[in-house]
DNA sequence: ATTTGGCACTCGATCACCTAGAGTGCTAAT
DNA sequence: ATTAGCACTCTAGGTGATCGAGTGCCAAAT
C-alpha cells in the first residue's frame, strides 16, 4: 500500500515543519488539525506509531507529542523538504555586500558576518591556505633592525602574507633589493609549491657568484615556506552568540562545548573540508558530523569556487531545529556570490 | 575608636577573600571561625550590621549570609588587598612566550591567548591604530588585473597593511616601480600623519612633469590614508567561553549581553582607552565601567608601552568575584613583557 | 562600654503530595 | 481502514510542611 506510506511521509513532513516552527512536540490532535487531512486523532496515532517504529520520530516521554529524530530530519531534508526561493529583495541586498575588487580577506570576513546576521546562526568560512594553488607573484624584503628582515609575499590572487625572519648576517638595502628582483624575475607566476622545489634544486648547482644570494634564499625558503604557517588560521567564525537564543542549547554545558569547538577550530575545518568534494549544499545533522560537541546541531555548508576550482567552504551551524527551507538556498547563493566576487580579482 | 574600625576593615577583608574563594554568602558563625579572632558570632553580627550600614556588604535575603557590594570590593581592592607575588615558575614560562623578533601582530595575538589561558577569564588587547605614531617606511605597488593595484604599506615597527584600490587608468609595472621609489625616497621615516599633509601640499605646486605620478599619489592617499581603516579592527578578544564556567553568569541572558559586547567591541575599546593614561593596573568593578552589560563583571587592565610611550592596553574581564590578588600582578607583568617584546622590534 | 548568650523571627530550599492536562495505546465498534 | 472510547502514564505546576541557616535585638555578663 504505497498510499499509506505516502500518507505517513506527508505526516512526517507536516510534523517536522511544525516542530521546526514551534519547537514543541506535536500531539495527534494538533497534527490532525494541521495536516488538513480529514482524519481523526486516533488514525494519526496509528500512523505516528508506524513512524516511530521506523525510527523517524520519537516522544520525549509518554505524554508528550512526537518530535523528529535525527533520521527523521534526514528523510525530511532528502525527500520532503520544499525549499523556499529567496526573497528577491534579500538577494539584491546581499549582492550589494559583494563589492567587486575588495581584497580577498575582507571579502571573506564580510561573507562570514553576512551569513550569521541573515540566518541568526553561527557562520563558518574556510579559506584553505592551499599552497598548491597559490601562485607566486612578488616578494619584498624590508630590512629591520639588526639581522631581522621583514618578508612580504604577494600571490596572484592579491593575498599578502608577511613574516619577520632572523638572518645569519645583516644585509644592505641594495642587497635586499637585488635579491628581491632576482626572486621576482625568476619565480614570478610559478606555483608556490613549485618554488620550493626549484629553489632547493637550484641550491645544489649554485655558482660561487650566486652564493650570497642563495644564502639568503635558503633562509627565506626555510623560514617562510617550510615552517608551518599556523594551520587553523584559516577558519572564520561569526555570530556564535546567536546560538544562545535557542532554548535547546540552553544548557550551559552544551554551549560551552560548542564554543570550545569554535575556538579549537581544527575539527570544524576538517568537517568543512569533507564537503569540498560535494558539488552543492551539504547538510550534517546531529551526530552525522561525527563530533560530540555538535550532537544537537546541524551544519549546512557549501563549497565556493574560483574559476571553476573549489577553493573553500562556507556555511552555518545551528540547532538541528533550524529553518532549512530558508537556510539552504541562502547558503547556496552566498557560496556562489563569494566565488564570483573572488574570481573577479585574479588576473 | 579606630580600633573598632580596624576590626571592621579586617572582617571585610576576610569576608571578601572567603567569598571570592567559595562564592557563597558568609554568615556570622563561619566568619567568626575564619577570622581567627576570638569573638562570638553575635559580636560579628554587630560588626556586619555596621558594614552593611556603610554599604560595604549586603545580604541577598534575610537568612543568607553577607556578600560584598560593589563598594565593598572597591574598598577591598584599594586598601585591603594583599597581592600575591607571581609564582616564579609561571613568570619564566610566560617570558618564554615572548620570543623576541616575532612580528607585532602575532605577538599581540599570543598575548591575548596567554592572558585568557592563564587567568581562565576573557582577555582583551587593544592595538590602537594610532596613525599619529606610525612612521612610514616603505610602500609597494603590485599591479593586479585591470585598473586594480595592491598597495602594501610597511611602517617602522614592522607592521604591514595592504589594500586593493581601483585607479582611474592602468599603470605599467615600470610606472609602479618608479612611483614606489619616488614615494619611498621622499617619505621614508616620516610619520604617517605627516605624509598626508606633505602630499597634499606637494600636490598644489606640482610641476607638469610630475603630473602622472601625483595622479597616482593622489589616489593612494585618498584611498589608503583618508578612507577609514575599519575602526574596531583593533581589539583582540580571547577565552570568552571561559566565562561560561562561572555560576554567577549562568543566566543565559546576561551571558548573551556580554558576548554581544565582545563582538560589538566599540564600547570595550572605549573603556580600555580610558585606562591609557593611568600608569599601571586599573580596575573597573561592576557598574564602574559604565556599561550595563558589564554590571556583574570586573575589568582589570594595564597599558603597555613601547619606548616609554603608551601604545595600547590589555587586560582581562571576568565576574566581579575574581581572584584579584593573582590577576592584578599577572596583568601587570604581561603588559610589561609585551611592551618589552614590541620595543625590541623597532630599529 | 563591649561582648555575649538567648530567643523569636524570616526566608530559602527541599520534599511529599496533589491536580490538571496532554497525550498515548488498546480494544471494540463501525 | 477508521474511529470513538477509555484506562493509563507522565509532566508541569501548585500547596503545605519541615528544616536549617542566619539575622536582629534585648538583657545579662564582663
Amino acid at each position: 500500500m504505497p498510499d499509506l506510506l505516502r500518507r505517513a511521509e506527508f505526516l512526517l513532513k507536516i510534523l517536522v515543519e511544525r516542530y521546526i516552527a514551534e519547537g514543541q512536540p506535536l500531539g495527534s490532535r494538533t497534527l490532525a488539525k494541521q495536516s488538513g487531512l480529514d482524519l481523526s486523532p486516533a488514525t494519526i496515532r496509528n500512523a505516528m506509531a508506524d513512524l516511530e517504529d521506523m525510527g523517524l520520530v520519537k516522544s520525549p516521554h509518554t505524554s508528550a507529542g512526537r518530535v523528529p529524530t535525527q533520521l527523521g530530519y534526514r528523510v525530511f531534508i532528502d525527500s520532503l523538504l520544499t525549499v523556499q526561493p529567496l526573497n528577491a529583495e534579500t538577494i539584491r541586498q546581499v549582492e550589494g555586500e559583494f563589492v567587486v575588487g575588495t581584497d580577498p580577506q575582507k571579502l571573506v570576513e564580510t561573507t562570514s558576518l553576512l551569513l550569521s546576521e541573515v540566518t541568526k546562526l553561527a557562520s563558518l568560512v574556510v579559506v584553505p591556505r592551499r599552497e598548491e594553488q597559490l601562485v607566486f607573484r612578488q616578494l619584498d624584503f624590508v630590512g629591520l633592525s639588526g639581522c631581522r628582515i621583514l618578508v612580504i609575499l604577494v600571490t596572484e590572487d592579491g593575498q599578502v602574507q608577511n613574516r619577520i625572519i632572523d638572518t645569519e648576517r645583516g644585509y644592505s638595502p641594495a642587497e635586499l633589493v637585488h635579491a628581491a628582483n632576482y626572486f621576482n624575475d625568476k619565480y614570478g607566476g610559478v606555483a608556490i609549491s613549485e618554488v620550493k622545489h626549484i629553489l632547493l634544486a637550484d641550491m645544489q648547482r649554485t655558482t660561487e657568484e650566486m652564493q650570497r644570494m642563495m644564502e639568503l634564499a635558503l633562509e627565506m625558503t626555510r623560514k617562510m615556506f617550510v615552517e608551518p604557517t599556523d594551520e587553523g588560521d584559516d577558519l572564520l567564525v561569526s555570530g556564535e552568540s546567536n546560538l544562545m537564543d535557542f532554548p535547546e542549547l540552553g544548557d550551559i554545558q552544551k554551549l560551552r562545548k560548542l564554543f570550545d569547538a569554535f575556538t579549537a577550530k581544527r575539527d570544524l575545518v576538517h568537517l568543512l573540508d569533507r564537503s569540498m568534494r560535494a558539488g552543492g549544499v551539504k547538510i550534517f545533522i546531529g551526530r552525522e558530523s561525527g563530533y560530540e560537541a555538535l550532537k544537537d546541531c546541524s551544519v549546512v555548508v557549501a563549497p565556493y569556487m574560483v574559476d571553476g576550482q573549489v577553493v573553500g567552504t562556507l556555511g552555518v551551524i545551528g540547532p538541528t531545529r533550524m529553518p532549512y527551507e530558508h537556510i539552504i538556498p541562502f547558503v547556496d547563493v552566498t557560496a556562489k556570490l563569494l566565488g564570483g566576487a573572488l574570481s573577479s580579482i585574479g588576473r
